[in-house]
DNA sequence: AATTATGTTCCGAATAATGGAACTTTGTTA
DNA sequence: TAACAAAGTTCCATTATTCGGAACATAATT
């Protein structure tokens, strides 16, 4: 049996693309409502997308048939209970995020602090998992989150394990948009990033996505260089200093190997 | 602003029926695959799918194009992260569930046990939060989880909000799987058990879905009924006596009515 | 009540999905 | 390792669906 996470998808469509396809017209259409920073309505993805009306309105219904949309009395639309329910099934069954997770468990209790588990998509880290102290509070917030690779220490950890020309091509063509003055802000700045973190095994975020907050992280990554991810210990600045970040990254990576070495034991011996 | 819960899709269509339209035969391969026991390859999900071969790959094709699914190196199809990533989010900003997540903590402290919040699509109950104690142990779990309507205490308050002629729509064409020896197990019982839902104002589920599981629930439900909803105070059989279950009863009955409460107040005056 | 903004339905034309068959790759057996 | 079988992929004329403009309904506003 092996790690069920499959590997990266094509490469990211710049937004301007005319999204081409039946399905692919649909999925920009809930990517839409999804991403919308308020519900919206009729006319609001009318005038996002540019469909016709009639098109659009077919389209619609189509999707809340099929319960990936559902609209209030209000008429705005929102994404449908059926995904939900079809993101934790499969969230529950994912392999590689069952492997990971006593070694993610174990760090926790180890440093104290928040624990990571995130996925390289492209140009983005998509959480798997997270493991918190005590405060059982919002543990889904994070999950399934996409955040830019350029500036979380997940990101730099699986961008690590590309090689040079792999990463040159994903990182080139890239917004550098500065969260915080810590950020970097563009790719020179980014690959040499990448460069320490190779030389080191691990990578620091030093409040570059978010204000007050750093991490350490460790890459992940299959035999055939398929799949990407990274580990990673998160704090706020006050109480995880640098030193103490530096202090637990022997223990991130380690956190790292064993999850690979569990992913190579459960693929068995051949490939 | 309102509540930003849709509402409830068409009838659920029976499994049999072929499924309609473009969109239609690939959510149903979407539904193939996260549903599955096992992970699936090419040739399992066509013996499943009366599609031809070519037919059959190049709308698996799409999906892994949008991000949908994903193969593995094994050729095997899982759900894709993208999905995850659009639930995560609209999870998140959920109007309902944001409303009623300080009752359900409050919920929890005073009883101590696990508490639900579910919300009824058709004949089943998905869950849309989930508070616990101490134990943190996966609290993913059970959100996005859906289970039948009629075994849950949860489904059963939402169904005691149904007028007559909905309910019996809704439950006379039922397959009754009996999950425990306590199980209902056909809709003549069913309604008298709703029924009495309806005089006290809450649901027992008495270890009819889990065994060794009991729970007391509340229906919520819109002013206008588009919304079915319920929370519920869940435990061990063991701990969980029908003594403790009824002297938590009103604190349940309060804390749904505390939500509805503020559900209006949210939606403004109108309507 | 009149008017405008918003949402819904229709139907010929344009486009994308279909599915059988040929082809390639991967895995199995002698 | 050669020969065979199974699994997966590509091709293309045919068929079914989607497209989109315009007419039709329904709410919201003045």
């Amino acid at each position: 049996m092996s790690v069920d996470l499959g590997s990266e998808g094509k490469e990211n469509k710049s937004r301007g693309d005319r999204e081409t396809g039946t399905l692919g017209k649909l999925v920009f259409l809930l990517d839409l409502v999804a991403l919308a920073d308020a519900p919206m309505r009729f006319t609001d993805i009318l005038s996002l997308s540019d469909q016709p009306r009639g098109t659009l309105h077919r389209q619609l219904s189509h999707l809340v048939e099929e319960g990936l949309l559902e609209v209030d009395r209000d008429g705005r639309y929102h994404i449908g209970l059926r995904l939900l329910k079809l993101a934790s099934r499969s969230w529950a069954r994912n392999e590689f995020r069952a492997i990971a997770e006593p070694h993610l468990h174990r760090l926790q209790e180890v440093t104290g602090e928040t624990v990571h588990l995130g996925v390289l998509r492209g140009t983005e880290v998509i959480y798997l998992d997270k493991v918190e102290g005590r405060q059982s509070v919002r543990m889904y917030s994070q999950i399934g989150n996409a955040s830019p690779a350029y500036c979380t220490g997940v990101g730099k950890a699986a961008l690590s394990a590309l090689d040079d020309a792999e990463l040159e091509a994903r990182i080139s063509s890239l917004e550098y948009r500065p969260y915080t003055e810590h950020t970097i802000r563009n790719a020179s700045k980014l690959l040499s990033d990448v460069s320490a973190v190779r030389g080191r095994g691990y990578a620091f975020d030093l409040e570059e996505h978010e204000s007050g907050i750093c991490c350490v992280a460790a890459p992940i990554h299959s035999d055939d260089g398929h799949m990407l991810a990274g580990v990673s210990v998160t704090g706020p600045a006050y109480r995880v200093t640098l030193e103490k970040l530096q202090a637990w990254a022997p223990l991130v990576v380690a956190a790292a190997d064993s999850i690979m070495m569990d992913m190579r034991n459960r693929m068995g011996p051949k490939r």
